[in-house]
RNA sequence: GCUGGCGUAGCUCAGUGGUAGAGCAGCGCACUUGUAAUGCGCAGGUCGGGGGUUCAACUCCCUUCGCCAGCUCCA
């Protein structure tokens, strides 16, 4: 072999090293270690995700991916949903097949069949799945020109789905592929694993129905789904995950907690909180208040509703209509409840004339709003029709938007690690193409985010087009104890407001100039931060938003002088505690006070009585041991005044 | 809106043509108790609403309301 028949593959690292023509990655993933070649599912040549099978010919960068990478993920779900489709296809003969891709967690594929999916057929096709994994069947791909590939669906293997893809979606493309595995043929991009027996773990979740094409008016198919793993230990790390997302379910603890409650005769996604519920809104809004004076916002109460003229000139009339419950008539005026807070705070804006020395402003309410959602999207707390948000509006000048963009991110910071929560990602919105403002204007205003970010040393995502109409936009987003996303924060530039309402203040030069303006909301709204929070300790808050800190119960009736001695002290103190005084064993309250995840319980028998001291058990933990009353209570105090996360 | 599932006591759920059941919670009585359920008893429901079939409907049929999951993530 002579050495032009060599070729040089060049690795992520820098490195190179040269393998005859037509080497494989696999080839070259072999050469570089057994473990890599087993974990290795997919490889990217010069930029391009490509089998590992493939052929390379020519000089190469080359990069591998594993199961613990994105791209990765996604080939071991793709094969696996074909690895489905092949087992779907063996139970259930004549099924035709819609698409199944791979998705954020795990896969689907859409089935067309007779037979309706029950959940012991899921269980069949997976050990069907598992099996034509240990088949150990090679996945081929084969490319051939559209036309071939549309007879194929027409004849061979007749699929009316794949046809109308390979016409319709696919209608530019000269060239198509197909993937083989042993007696199964599917339409697909690719690429894939290089064989079925990379699949060893794997989990059906769910059939539903979705539309072809998403098309309500069109053939309803089944869609089942699921995932799966390399390891097992990841199979049921992820089902426990589920297991406890569902026990974690805001809705469940909220009834169980007496936290809130909606009803449908009264108004559909209109929150009550109950006693409990209001306890944990009232230390959480008494925190937000605090750190708002302390980070130097004035705060605002603003009212529930206003004239249609305020609405017309806000623009909401226009394109917000939809969203925004009907109006009401009172003297010949319509009346609309607030979809937002921010033309309120414009009017407070617009009764003095600015000047440069009065920026920034920066204006907090805990404003609440209504919005008339669907009712197919309402769901617990998360998605309702009236919430208070934790709203701000920051009016400032050209020179103060980038410190007042750092002083927002760092207050967000602080508020969330402060609520328990470590974890946040940053996304940038930029222009759409729908968009108002001139374009100075949001070059200013998305540098300036950029540079906040910059300088506060945070990564972000960057959502291209993503903005809003009226200007960019930073969103964070928290990862809540299960791992799971959440977006809650906000900071958007708003070039429409100001343009609308005529905001100014006079400059230095005595001129009149345009404010600049930033909406901003951290939690969101209290009633979906609420939802959240209650998923995130899973009912069992930490001391200061505990709606019971702290339960003291007598072992009989000998005891309870001095139990209601150490309640009111405890009470003094200023912590929530509560009495029990029935008589019942004391297994009995302890698991009482257990199920309502209260922090502290104090049980008090002969032995503290004697001693004058007390008893304690923290709720999950058990007993610990023996106390000083006042020792114990300033120790409270301090986890209390703290905020601190167990 | 569409598809599927669900709607029975305060809560969690069973019942499937012969006029409703359990556990927990509640109330009463007894027990005076040492770290996650003491025992016995009582009470509690127009089985989501309306209509129909039937001698008889929680059960079957129609209709309506609500809840839950999904219907976007492109061969």
């Amino acid at each position: 072999m002579s050495n032009n028949e060599n070729i040089k593959i060049t690795f992520p690292d820098g490195n190179s090293k040269e393998f005859p023509k037509g080497t494989s990655s696999l080839d070259i993933a072999k050469s570089i270690s057994k473990g890599l070649a087993e974990d290795v599912l997919v490889a990217e040549v010069n930029g391009k995700l490509v089998d590992l099978v493939m052929p390379i010919n020519e000089d190469s960068s080359v990069k591998f991916y594993k199961f613990a990478d994105d791209e990765g993920r996604k080939v071991y779900w793709h094969t696996t949903s074909h690895i489905m489709a092949q087992a779907v296809e063996e139970l259930f003969p004549g099924a035709k097949f819609g698409v199944g891709p791979p998705i954020e967690n795990g896969f689907y594929y859409d089935v067309d069949s007779e037979h309706r999916f029950t959940d012991e057929d899921l269980v069949k096709i997976e050990e069907r799945m598992l099996d034509i994994a240990k088949r150990d069947l090679v996945t081929k791909r084969e490319e051939l020109k559209r036309e071939d590939a549309i007879a194929y669906f027409k004849s061979k293997r007749v699929d009316p789905y794949k046809v109308e893809i390979l016409e319709d979606i696919a209608k530019n493309e000269e060239y198509v592929s197909l993937y083989h595995q042993g007696g199964f043929t599917d339409l697909c991009r690719g690429p894939h694993m290089p064989t079925t027996a990379k699949l060893k773990n794997v989990k059906l979740l769910s059939v539903s129905g979705s539309y072809w094409r998403g098309d309500s008016d069109r053939q309803q198919l089944q869609r089942i789904y699921g995932i799966s793993f390399p390891k097992k230990k990841e199979l049921d790390d992820y089902i426990h995950l589920l297991e406890e997302a569902e026990k974690r379910d805001h809705r469940k603890i909220g009834k169980q907690l007496d936290l809130y409650s909606t009803h449908e005769e009264a108004g559909a996604g209109l929150v009550y909180w109950h006693p409990n519920g209001a306890i944990i809104r009232m230390e959480l809004e008494d925190f937000w208040r605090k750190a708002h004076t302390d980070g130097n916002y004035e705060l605002l109460f603003t009212p529930h509703m206003g004239k249609s003229w305020l609405w017309e000139t806000s623009g909401h009339l226009d394109f917000y209509k939809d969203s925004m419950y009907s109006p009401m008539e009172i003297d010949e005026q319509l009346y609309y409840m607030k979809p937002m807070n921010c033309p309120f705070h414009i009017m407070i804006y617009k009764t003095h004339l600015r000047s440069y020395k009065d920026l920034p402003l920066r204006w907090a309410e805990l404003g609440t709003v209504y919005r008339y959602e669907k009712s197919g999207v309402l769901h617990g707390l998360l998605r309702v029709r009236g919430f208070t948000q934790d709203d701000a509006h920051i009016f400032c000048t050209n020179e103060q938007i980038e410190s007042e963009i750092i002083e927002v991110i760092r207050f967000a910071k602080y508020v969330f690690h402060s609520l328990g929560f470590d974890h946040m990602n940053y996304y940038l919105s930029t222009k759409p193409e729908k968009a108002v403002g001139e374009d100075s204007l949001w070059v200013k205003a998305t540098d300036s985010l950029i540079n906040a970010l910059k300088h506060e040393g945070l990564d972000y995502k960057l959502d291209e087009g993503g903005g809003a109409f009226y200007g960019p936009k930073i969103d964070i987003k928290i990862k809540d104890a299960l791992g799971r996303e959440w977006q809650l924060s906000t900071i958007q530039f708003d070039f429409n407001l100001p343009e609308r309402f005529d905001l100014k203040y006079i400059g230095e030069d005595g001129k009149e100039h345009r404010p600049f303006m930033v909406h901003r909301a951290l939690l969101g709204s209290m009633e979906r931060f609420f939802g959240i929070l209650i998923e995130h300790y899973a009912g069992a808050f930490p001391l200061w938003l505990a709606p019971i800190q702290v339960a003291v119960m007598p072992i009989a009736d000998a005891q309870l002088d001095y139990a209601k001695e150490v309640y009111h002290k405890i009470r003094n103190s200023g912590l929530r505690v509560q009495l029990d005084e029935r008589r019942e064993k004391i297994g009995y309250k302890i698991r009482d006070w257990e199920t309502k995840k209260v922090p502290y319980m104090i049980v008090l028998g002969d032995k503290e009585m004697q001693a004058g001291n007390i008893t304690v058990r923290a709720h999950k933990k058990g007993d610990l041991g023996k106390f000083e009353l006042d020792a114990f209570i300033s120790s409270l105090k301090e986890e209390k005044d703290t905020k601190k996360i167990n």
